[in-house]
DNA sequence: TAAGTTCTTGCATGCGCTTGCATTGCTGGT
DNA sequence: ACCAGCAATGCAAGCGCATGCAAGAACTTA
């Protein structure tokens, strides 16, 4: 069939019309008459023809194309998120140009400058920490952005996040409700909004119960980082041993929790409670069972999408948004024996 | 500075000279001399000028996009495989546009469409059954191909994967050594080149030392049904159990494991030794510590960039490409305690 | 049936860039 | 001092499609 490179002037020609009705024959809401685009179908399927998008894009100006940039990928709510995101873009006539902000980090600018060469018509920004200069830049370029799993104080710029706030006070609720008092916190990297607020959730709840948090890590997000903090935490040591561990999120959760049993030696949760955030497939496996938040992916995705093209398809009355979902508290193995 | 839209057009004047010129300047390996190139630059920089990626597209007919279509992330080898693979095509100018066919599942033949519809320079499948009229569109439309972690029989047509059939020779060659004469198997999606050749080689290495499988199980790379597969194959019976297990992969490998432990109380590697396929870093984490066959994935990804790259500026004298890569059996607590 | 509407359609232009070709200006060899 | 040879530049024609505009077709209404 379909030889090299079909253009709408072969099917014209074919189909006996103007190559600008073939064009209107492939634009949603244009107009053309029943017949005409019935002529100009049949000489399209018999030529292998499809539309360049490329070219329309220069063309009309949209190019159906979001950009994603994402730091990294081995914290597993990521790859999910990914596909998701990219499943419900494909739904609705979008497409994903990912660019990993990773070994490029610090000069995210320049991931944003090549973005914008391919005259996105929307970004999505994953766990990446903005800058005010990227945000004008965009906002210079006219392209809608919207932050996921990220918060920034900052106007004009749409945020999607869980509630994180909410989330680490139901832990601090739910610890000290099983009759915890000693409470350790592994903190992730503090440029992250999500750390932010997980922590402060995390300090009010406590608070409210009359508790000060016991002993404090930092794990930066990092597996190994996260290890070391918590050999630190429960170490060898005089001082009393926190009886529960809240962690920034699961992929240091399960570090930590290798580090309790595997070197330490403590039984979980008998010894120590561990609690995680995110609630990825990992912590639901049965070595691990882990009591997390839960971060509902498909939710957050969702209004990303819906965020992002409300913007790109009327730019003037948009108003950004920020939106916190709530996520449940999904009480695992360990944290309670379930005998 | 960037108001919206600048074109190398306004650049030019700036500069005073011709519109051709600043697309040289902005094209590798074109003429112009350092004097005009240097004013270009000025202007364009003082606009806050960058080329337009798209339209450079359809001028050139080369549009510096990569196809990437994968079926899942779940399977931890991906999300470590993709943003490596991202980073890599970003290195050398190139950038990922993402598909995701596992919803669209059955008709990939759409994905393709789709693709192809964005000019794309070439194609990477990731984890993707092919058919060959897939192979015969991208043919047909002058877009090189590649398969990641799949290989078909198929002339033409180039795949880049570990040496499955080495690998799982070595396991089989591994637990024998052990002492183990009845061990299980776990298949994964028979489709899959991945599964058969594991398997063949898992088998051939097993006739070599006289043994057969004892029993085997089919878990279609899917945790249900690979936990399944462990409880049909661990179950009470009056049969003799297997001592060892050997799963296609790691994530149904640690799904299986979980149901070992967790529901028929064995103890591993006492009871049962494990051994996976993959080394996704699940695998090394403390609770499973699971012996199993790594696939190189820096190894892989670079040698698909490469071969894509060396097919998109070489079509003609290009040779398609079947590398299989070999890669370490990496021994850990799920087989040998290590006192 | 004639005037007034609404739909269709083709024409022509333009989106922003690349690139073949022809022109110009230079360099160097003799 | 003269001409071959080459690098640098501009010109103009596209790449494949979208779209405003005006002309024509079809349909309404009285």
């Amino acid at each position: 069939m379909a030889s090299t490179k079909v253009t709408s002037l072969q099917v014209a020609k074919r189909a006996g019309v103007s190559q600008s009705a073939v064009s209107r024959v492939f634009t949603p809401g244009a107009s053309v008459s029943e017949k005409t685009a019935n002529k100009v179908r049949r000489a399209a399927d018999a030529l292998g023809y499809r539309p360049n998008v490329l070219a329309r894009a220069v063309a009309s100006g949209r190019s159906r194309i979001i950009g994603l940039v994402v730091a990294y990928l081995d914290n597993y709510f990521y790859p999910e998120a990914l596909e998701k995101l990219s499943t419900a873009l494909q739904a609705k006539g979008y497409h994903v140009l990912i660019f990993m902000a990773s070994l490029t980090a610090g000069n995210i600018d320049d991931v944003v400058d090549e973005i914008l060469d391919y005259q996105v018509d929307g970004i999505v920004f994953a766990s990446v920490a903005m800058s005010s200069s990227i945000v004008e830049r965009c906002q210079g370029a006219g392209v809608p952005i919207v932050l996921f799993n990220r918060r920034q104080d900052m106007s004009g710029v749409s945020a999607i996040t869980s509630d994180n706030f909410a989330g680490g006070r139901k832990v601090a609720d739910y610890l000290v409700g099983l009759g915890h008092r000693q409470i350790g916190y592994i903190a992730g990297w503090e440029g992250a909004s999500t750390q932010r607020d997980r922590e402060a959730g995390f300090r009010a709840g406590l608070k409210a119960h009359g508790i000060e948090m016991a002993k404090r890590g930092v794990g930066n997000f990092d597996t190994q980082q996260a290890k070391q903090a918590a050999r630190d935490m429960f170490g060898p040591s005089d001082q009393q041993l926190p009886t529960a561990l809240f962690v920034a999120n699961d992929h240091m959760a399960i570090a930590a929790i290798d580090v309790l049993r595997g070197e330490l030696g403590l039984a979980i949760p008998k010894d120590v409670a561990v609690v995680g955030y995110d609630d990825v497939p990992p912590a639901s496996w049965g070595a691990y069972n882990l009591t997390t938040v839960r971060q509902r992916a498909n939710l957050m995705v969702q209004q990303t999408v819906e965020t992002l093209l409300a913007e790109i398809s009327e730019p003037e009355t948009f108003e950004p948004r920020q939106i916190a979902i709530d996520g449940p508290l999904v009480i695992r193995g360990s944290t309670e024996d379930n005998k």
